[in-house]
DNA sequence: CAGTGGAGGCTTTTT
DNA sequence: GCCTCCACTG
């Protein structure tokens, strides 16, 4: 531990890391170090200035961010990270739950709601209050709820806003649904949070508690809080005002979820004594990447100027580059990773693909798979909300809050044991009208079974058999879980259950669902130091709030495929963009409000940024969107870059360069330009070769033909507008 | 009661 | 194209 805490920052740095006392705000662009600072600063705290670890809390945007946080700390000031509070705000807020939820109305043990759990309690929330489905989509009312949610607004105060006959009708599925949660002695991932902050303000002993614990504070990614988590960290830090943020209002990217940029001014008129910082010299990219990014957040007309400075070199250009369709883009990618690996000696681990929307990721792991390519997808389907996991994890809920009704309702039956829909509609109807949980009806029933009054419940006798049987083995597994820790409990649900008979006999995948099951049981293991039902608590804390199992190593040399916004906070050496096309980046749900078409600018800067050394632009000329597929623009950020950083990969025989042209081509010229064709001519294509015309359909810039070609290429449906085709004479 | 198949709806980003 | 819901069948 012999390093200088302060050698090698620039002085911009070094302020942020001395200025210990009372609020700041560090505005750090792309690549400027934000990181490094942030672990000095916590370093600096406790080796030179000698604060106590135990006092400090570091809040991040990611569970991934606090980890790597983590092992950086770890490096600097080695064990005593581990005293540290580093985590997300969910994390600490559910930690904060667990120790006084009572205040507010939640008992130990209160599971976790995930979108899944959600959707289905507004579901039934939506039913009791009559509320049509087909009319208010459940998904966009869970929007409106969770936008109040995140500006702390109760089912009461939406309805007074009156804004709309939608809200309306949302607050009323909001009051209901809030019932619902209470009865489930659940909470949301909204409710984390929200729960916290009313914690803290009913409860000031509490408050005090954590107010006077914590002597500095610090918030990365403040661009990205909501007003909730705002007002969180303001409560948190209103004893010793030792307050840091960290943010950069270029790269906020999740207004969609409620995140609020004015967090950044509000900061400097709640502090008015805040000092401000500002890193504004790159370390990462070089000068050609960095004027790129800049031309393309230039365009974003609300937003505090900020110039950002190179340390680096111009570099190599940017090349842009047009495919024909997604599969060829895609491979396009490929191909060029693979050339990159042999030629320039760069690891496949260095590369990033990244697009707008997950849905991308298709084409492009076909391509991987086609060429051998190694890849790591980020995100996709989650491994902790696949069924087979989620199913036990339902058990595991179930068994440490019997309230649990999502849960209770999803494994009654799993595996299949005589309980089936109808049946336990009537159970749910029964304890609706008898007013007690549907685990007390369940105990009602057994206890009915066995006395030989006339039944008081609605179940036929074989039904009610089968109940008592699910209690028994709920009861059994809930007693046992006492002496049991997770991984022992698991073994014994699953055992008792018969799961991994049940996954058997249905799809044909189930050795992989049974892997899922097993790896979720490994991941048990890491509880097993803990108490036993404490273990229980932090495996089920742990599978919420972790987004992916941070199972994939490093090492492993694979390409990644991410999403942009994944992409925030990383960096590679060569990174792909792909999908350059208007209704992809800028997305089209965007493209109709001019905030939202700055953020999604603010997207493709974030995505421009991660690039270390060599950036690449692509776009397909014709793209499947689900299903069908059809011509697409450029899109307008590509004309955003200055010209002269480009260098074009291939114009594809076409006369126009896209991204030189300033406007797209009104109809009128491209109605000119258009050939016309008929069946059975020869024509000629700049990469197909020479094929013969099947059909032709459509007319103007939508025109489509088939062309048979000859030369291996086979069929193809191309668009005439933009496909390099000629007529072939004679 | 459970499993199958068809019809219809929907589709951004994630703690 | 994928998922969900529903009705029908075994």
């Amino acid at each position: 531990m012999t390093t200088h805490l302060l050698e090698g920052l620039n002085e911009a740095q070094r302020e942020a890391v001395e200025a210990i006392q009372g609020p700041l705000l560090i505005i750090a662009g792309p690549g400027s170090g934000k990181t490094r600072v942030i672990t000095h600063r916590i370093a600096y705290l406790v080796r030179t200035v000698g604060v106590s670890p135990h006092r400090i809390l570091a809040v991040t945007f990611t569970n991934k961010a606090a980890k790597e946080m983590k092992d950086r700390l770890q490096r600097l000031v080695g064990t005593q990270a581990n005293d540290l509070t580093v985590g997300t705000f969910h994390a600490f807020c559910a930690s904060v739950l667990r120790r006084h939820g009572q205040h507010v109305g939640l008992e130990s043990g209160f599971s976790i709601f995930d979108d899944e759990d959600q959707m289905e309690l507004i579901k039934a929330a939506m039913e009791e209050a009559e509320v049509d489905h087909k009319q208010f989509p459940r998904r966009s009312i869970q929007g409106v709820i969770s936008r109040a949610k995140s500006v702390l607004l109760d089912a009461q105060g939406l309805a007074m806003q009156q804004r709309s006959y939608f809200e309306e009708v949302s607050a009323r599925v909001y009051a209901r649904y809030e019932e619902l949660l209470a009865q489930n002695n659940a909470v949301d991932f909204d409710d984390l949070l929200l729960k916290t902050v009313f914690l803290f303000r009913n409860t000031p002993e509490v408050l005090r508690r954590y107010q006077e614990r914590y002597v500095h504070l610090l918030v990365d990614e403040f661009q990205d809080t909501n007003v909730v988590q705002y007002t969180l960290a303001k409560l948190l830090a209103d004893n010793y005002r030792n307050i840091c943020v960290v943010g950069d209002p270029d790269q906020s990217i999740y207004s969609w979820r409620s995140a609020d940029i004015r967090n950044i001014l509000n900061f400097q008129k709640d502090y008015t004594d805040a000092k401000t910082v500002t890193l504004d010299v790159n370390y990462r990219s070089t000068g050609t990447i960095l004027d790129a990014a800049k031309g393309v957040i230039a365009a974003n007309r609300h937003r505090l100027a900020k110039d950002i400075r190179t340390s680096r070199e111009e570099g190599s250009p940017l090349i842009v580059h047009e495919a024909f369709t997604e599969a060829e883009e895609a491979q396009y990618v490929i191909q060029q990773i693979d050339r990159l690996v042999r030629d320039d000696g760069i690891k496949r681990s260095d590369c990033a693909v990244m697009y707008r929307v997950n849905a991308q990721s298709r084409a492009l792991e076909e391509a991987c798979l086609r060429h051998g390519m190694p890849y790591r997808l980020i995100g996709g389907v989650r491994f902790y909300q696949r069924r087979e996991v989620k199913d036990v994890i339902a058990y595991l809920r179930l068994i440490s809050n019997p309230e649990d009704q999502v849960s209770l309702t999803r494994i009654i039956n799993k595996p299949p044991r005589g309980i089936g829909q109808r049946s336990v509609d009537q159970l749910v109807h029964w304890a609706r009208s008898q007013n007690i949980p549907l685990h007390s009806a369940l105990e009602l029933v057994c206890e009915d079974r066995t006395e030989d009054k006339p039944a008081s419940h609605p179940l036929a006798p074989r039904a009610a058999q089968a109940v008592f049987g699910f209690v028994t083995l709920m009861r059994n597994l809930r007693e046992e879980s006492g002496r049991l820790d997770a991984v022992d409990l698991i073994d014994a649900l699953l055992d008792r259950t018969g799961y991994q008979a049940y996954l058997r006999s249905s799809p044909d995948d189930w050795e992989e669902r049974w892997e899922n099951v097993l790896e979720l049981r490994s991941a048990a293991g890491e509880f097993r130091d803990l108490g036993h039902s404490e273990g229980l608590t932090t495996l089920l804390e742990q599978v919420a709030l972790v987004a992916d199992v941070d199972s994939y190593d490093e090492a492993t040399d694979a390409i990644t495929l991410i999403t942009l916004h994944q992409a925030k906070g990383l960096e590679f050496p060569v990174v792909f963009i792909t999908g350059m096309e208007e209704g992809l980046l800028p997305h089209i749900r965007s493209m109709d409000s001019p905030e939202e078409l700055e953020e999604e600018r603010r997207l493709c800067y974030v995505g421009i940024t991660r690039c270390m050394d060599r950036l690449f632009l692509t776009r397909a000329f014709r793209r499947g969107i689900r299903g069908s597929s059809g011509p697409t623009i450029p899109s307008r950020f590509l004309q955003e870059v200055p010209p002269h950083l480009i260098k074009s990969a291939k114009p594809i025989g076409q006369k126009r360069t896209v991204w030189s042209t300033s406007k797209a081509p009104t109809l009128e010229q491209e109605e000119k330009t258009v050939p016309v064709f008929k069946t059975g001519d020869k024509v000629s294509h700049a990469t197909f070769g020479e094929g013969l015309v099947v059909s032709y359909a459509g007319r103007g810039q939508d025109s489509e033909v088939t062309v048979a070609f000859s030369g291996g290429a086979g069929v193809k449906r191309l668009m005439v507008s933009y496909a390099p085709l000629e007529k072939v004479e004679g």
